[in-house]
RNA sequence: GGGUAGGUUGAGCAGGUGGUGAGCUCCGCUGACUGUAGAUCAGCCGUCUUCGACUGUGGGGGUUCGAUUCCCUCCCUGCCCA
């Protein structure tokens, strides 16, 4: 059960490795692992800084790779639009585009179904949508997505799915874009050729126990290289994750592929999931609070739009190994932000992406050392004590 | 010295030629952000007992039921002329 490449021998270009499955005792569901793709192997658990337009906003590769970035998510629908996936593919495909030598996921364009609002509209057969960027009018069906997504060359695709704001919507609405899910994820899977490209299928059935168990079942079935979980890190409470999760994964603990809890980047909601047994993350949350001002810390966060921090000559984080706090105090950055100057944003990024990596590092660590629920104990203590969204491990 | 245009809440403005000027943009303060239409957005930004009330249009005086507006005077600023 630990090795899927015997489940799924030879012919698939992703493996996932279980180096340390959840211990049997059910302390956690927490497991550590390695998926091996073209571009390299990645360790997880493991969070995925979000590059949506070829970009991680204000980062150059070099920063990615010192930040301890080992794979990173860009975005099907942006890329489609522009510059365009055909450039793209005649350029050379998206590594050599961006220069970046790791592994690349590509989201489905799935998330636009809900984040492009009233700019578009679902049926049964894709997604129709306008344009942010012109208003043009462009459809997107899951054998175009996948089509997309080959030409880009990503590691891993995922298919075209729709989520659905969990708070916003009936059971009715929830379980019928959760039916039109498991039929794009059976034409995504039919249209996908590229043998050196791996596919993800996304479980969907909001926040409701049965749908949501469903939906696992029916994905799971489908010799996809990984699983995504879908339609969380939206308005539900932690809560309301943590039970859901706790109705997906139990149903694929024998199931040797990788976990991918879409969206979710809070150092304390990822510690959650870790333990309810996810292994992979993306979200544009670090680097987006980063840009806007919030930098995370062991206590909590830090927002150096403050007048408290005009002073204050301390680094963001003492020790912190990243390129801000090696050089700069929190009284530079804080001039910075009110003066707009652009190296606040490299900055404040370079800081978000080291503190998360490094805590799933630490996560990582724990678990190879036999320590998670000790960690997971100590940091809800934390919390509580500080209402702290920054953890430390 | 003469002429002229002005003086509005931290800054810059709008408006207002007899009947409630707290309106805008900066600056400032605080918050939000989770498969990126986000280097963005929201709230606050004269005072107070804040679902309301009060104060405020350079100073002083006058006319008037009532003045930011009309009159007188003084001060300040820009420009032009001496």
């Amino acid at each position: 059960m630990t090795n899927a490449s015997a489940a799924v021998p030879g012919t698939r270009p992703l493996n996932f490795d279980v180096l340390l499955p959840a211990p049997p005792d059910g302390s956690t569901r927490a497991r550590l692992g390695n998926v091996h793709t073209p571009h390299g192997d990645v360790q997880t658990p493991i969070f995925m800084p979000v590059g949506t337009n070829a970009t991680v906003k204000a980062l150059d590769p070099d920063d990615l790779i010192e930040v301890g970035a080992q794979i990173i998510l860009c975005n099907t629908y942006h890329l489609y639009l522009r510059p365009g996936h055909e450039r793209i593919e005649r350029l050379g495909g998206l590594h050599k585009f961006m220069a970046w030598k790791r592994p690349i996921l590509t989201d489905s364009g799935g998330y636009q179904v809900v984040s492009l609002g009233d700019f578009r509209s679902v049926d049964d057969e894709g997604v129709t949508f306008r344009s942010h960027l012109d208003g043009s009018l462009h459809r997107f069906t899951p054998e175009h997505s996948i089509a997309v997504q080959e030409s880009l060359g990503s590691d891993i695709a995922v298919c075209l799915d729709q989520p659905v704001p969990p708070h916003a919507s009936s059971r009715r609405d929830v379980a019928a874009a959760m039916v039109r899910t498991h039929a794009w994820a059976e034409r995504c899977l039919a249209a996908h050729r590229r043998p050196d490209q791996a596919l993800f299928g996304i479980i969907q059935g909001g926040l409701e126990p049965d749908l949501r168990a469903e939906s696992t079942r029916v994905i799971a079935s489908m010799p996809f290289d990984g699983i995504c979980i879908g339609g969380l890190a939206g308005d539900e409470t932690s809560r309301q994750r943590r039970e859901a999760l706790d109705v997906t994964v139990p149903l694929l603990a024998d199931d040797p592929r990788p976990r991918y809890l879409m969206g979710l980047g809070s150092p304390a909601d990822l510690l959650d999931a870790v333990d309810a047994g996810v292994d992979m993350f993306d979200s544009v949350l670090p680097a987006r609070v980063a840009r806007n001002g919030t930098l995370w810390v062991p206590e909590g966060r830090l927002n150096l739009r403050n007048s408290r921090f005009l002073d204050d000559d301390q680094p963001i984080q003492e020790g912190c190994r990243c390129r801000a706090c090696r050089s700069f105090t929190r009284a530079y950055l804080a001039h910075l932000i009110r003066a707009d100057e652009l190296l606040f944003y490299r900055l404040a990024t370079c800081h978000n992406l080291t503190f998360l990596l490094d805590f799933m590092s630490a996560i990582r660590q724990a678990l190879a050392e036999g320590r998670f629920p000790e960690l997971v104990q100590k940091q809800s203590l934390l919390r509580d004590n500080s209402a702290a969204d920054g953890l430390s491990a």
